[in-house]
DNA sequence: CAGACAACCTGCTTGC
DNA sequence: TGCAAGCAGGTTGTCT
């Protein structure tokens, strides 16, 4: 989602912000706190977090959870679907003063809209990025996609749970959700219900999730069905899945039957014989 | 601390 | 065709 905000956020003003539901918000929910007269200067992630940097500091983080969606529509484009829209941002290209050294009128270009039919995903304000850093995302582990042994060991030797639960954690490593949990332990060959303190091979399990999460998004990320980037497209990671959704399928290293339980509370899928 | 469970929501699929 | 139940990519809080 941040990559496919690039080419449209940064360098753009925010004209106006309309806001449908105020509940999705939390921090200061007035124009101003949601970037109005702010230039978006650049986007950060951390896990499955986005954070949008004005010029002046503020700073908005966005979590999509389960069917969050930002949308970024060209000028006169009209969204897929009208429904479930909570935040609308008019966005326009600041005027470059010219060498006449009057500015040029602010050039409209285009919305973006926060469409979240299940709500589960939400948008928090910030004066300063710092802020959320120091805040909000000081909670959250590294990040899975740069996840180094260095990192990872000391966190799963004391946890007597599963190696899923302790993935899912997002205090543990940010950014591994149900689908690429189970990806990525398929990959290291590692029992999703093994204890995370019994795992002895940390180096490939990390460089297990990070394949994992390059590879999804080289693929665009995995649409089950409602996700899809900034511009409407969909992803395609879900026809590569060794594991996630697979359950009785024959797996695609050994052929036998994949596992279907529920680990940690989530619908899990592993292989039996490759994972041990 | 770990784990079970419910809650927060909508919408799609399945089974009757 | 209709209806109810079950299930879904995530997080957070409560209780045991």
């Amino acid at each position: 989602m941040r990559r496919s905000l690039l080419d449209v956020l940064p360098g753009r003003a925010v004209v106006s912000v309309t806001r449908r539901r105020t509940d999705i918000i939390e921090g200061g929910r007035t124009g101003r706190h949601l970037l109005r007269g702010a230039v978006v200067d650049r986007l950060e992630r951390r896990g499955k977090q986005l954070a949008i940097v004005a010029a002046d500091g503020r700073t908005l983080c966005v979590h999509l959870g389960m069917s969050g969606q930002l949308l970024h529509l060209p000028r006169g484009a009209a969204p897929a679907r009208a429904d479930h829209i909570h935040l609308e941002w008019r966005l326009a290209t600041p005027a470059a003063s010219g060498s006449n050294g009057r500015a040029d009128r602010p050039q409209s270009d285009g919305r973006l809209l926060f469409r979240d039919p299940r709500r589960f995903g939400g948008v928090w304000t910030f004066a300063s990025y710092a802020e959320l850093t120091d805040t909000r995302w000081s909670l959250l582990g590294p990040d899975a996609a740069e996840i180094s042994p260095d990192q990872l060991g000391p966190r799963l030797e004391r946890a007597r749970r599963p190696i899923k639960a302790a993935l899912l954690d997002q205090s543990v490593l940010a950014g591994l959700g149900n689908i690429y949990a189970d990806e990525a332990l398929h990959l290291a060959r590692i029992a999703p219900d093994r204890l995370a303190c019994d795992v002895r091979d940390v180096a490939a399990l990390c460089a297990a999730i990070r394949a994992t999460l390059g590879r999804a998004i080289e693929a665009g990320g995995s649409t089950l069905r409602d996700y899809v980037d900034s511009r409407g497209e969909s992803g395609w990671f879900q026809l590569k899945h060794a594991v996630y959704g697979r359950g009785g399928e024959p797996c695609r290293s050994c052929g036998r039957a994949l596992r279907s339980g529920s680990i940690a509370q989530r619908t899990t899928v592993w292989c039996k014989s490759c994972q041990q």
